[in-house]
DNA sequence: AATAATAAGTCAATAATACTGCCATATTAG
DNA sequence: CTAATATGGCAGTATTATTGACTTATTATT
């Protein structure tokens, strides 16, 4: 029986922890004149090689205008390719290229810092509950991609 | 001692869960034509009515400018009032008028929604953890700035 | 009292991220 | 053959953010 203190309490905890833990790569996109909608998309087409375009729409809720620019400053810039897919030829498969990779990676390791830290000051029985809400916050379609990510 | 998986899923978790959370209020707002970014001043200045314009900024980490136009509107439209300082005239004080009570209890209803659901399906024991992670992911002057509200 | 610092507001220009609506092309499905 | 799908593009616009410079009022310092 959560009271209304504790809801006013789960806001602050979801702005601020989003905050920060977006915060923490913007160094490393500013340098590479990149933002935190590049940052998105390079996070998920790394998580799933070989996505099509659709899902990524899907996922980052945006509509394709917004992610025209965002994938075409990637695959300009060389961190996304496309490949026509085997079976339904219209789909452009997306995957990171070496460059991409070792971009995300590096993305990644400064938001591990922060993430890790937490983990680790707040111990295994802390993150298992932070897991469950976390989950139940989100929507179901949320909740079955990461099943099947997890896979 | 968290994995890469496990950072991997803390990334999504984080993703999803604050998309999800955000997207809960949006009817409301396009209602009235205002955006997110309206949405978290309500929230903050009914959090703590009588703040100055300097805190905000630092909590919501946006630049004067920024801030000028949403909370132009938000005064404009009669959501927030401002009154000098007593001790320092300089001051603005910020606070929700009763239609900006409203509307933030509006938009925080809804938001209630699907927290509080969550904390119920978790259970305490997770919200225990989830708020214990969540703070540690968190920069420090966001823990203080949570202990001072909290108490 | 003069000077410096602070709180707030403002102007102008720009960038990043998003939107709607409409249309085109290639490919696949019915 | 027609319809649906996947992708891409064009044009225009909105929201949210930025930097930098400047103004006003007030408070603090010297």
């Amino acid at each position: 029986m959560p009271d209304r203190t504790d809801m006013r309490e789960a806001q602050d905890l979801l702005f601020f922890a989003y905050r920060d833990f977006t915060n923490a790569a913007d160094v490393v996109l500013a340098e590479l004149g990149l933002g935190r909608a590049h940052h998105r998309a390079l996070h998920f087409i790394g998580r799933d090689p070989g996505m099509i375009v659709t899902d990524l729409l899907g996922i980052l809720r945006i509509t394709k205008q917004s992610l025209a620019r965002v994938l075409g400053d990637l695959l300009e810039r060389g961190f996304v390719a496309q490949a026509p897919g085997q079976g339904d030829r219209r789909q452009r498969l997306l995957r990171l290229t070496e460059a991409g990779v070792t971009l995300e990676e590096r993305l990644f390791s400064v938001q591990i810092e922060r993430l890790g830290a937490a983990y680790a000051a707040s111990g295994p029985q802390a993150v298992t509950g932070f897991r469950a809400v976390m989950r139940a916050i989100m929507e179901d379609d949320a909740r079955a991609y990461l099943d099947r990510a997890g896979k």
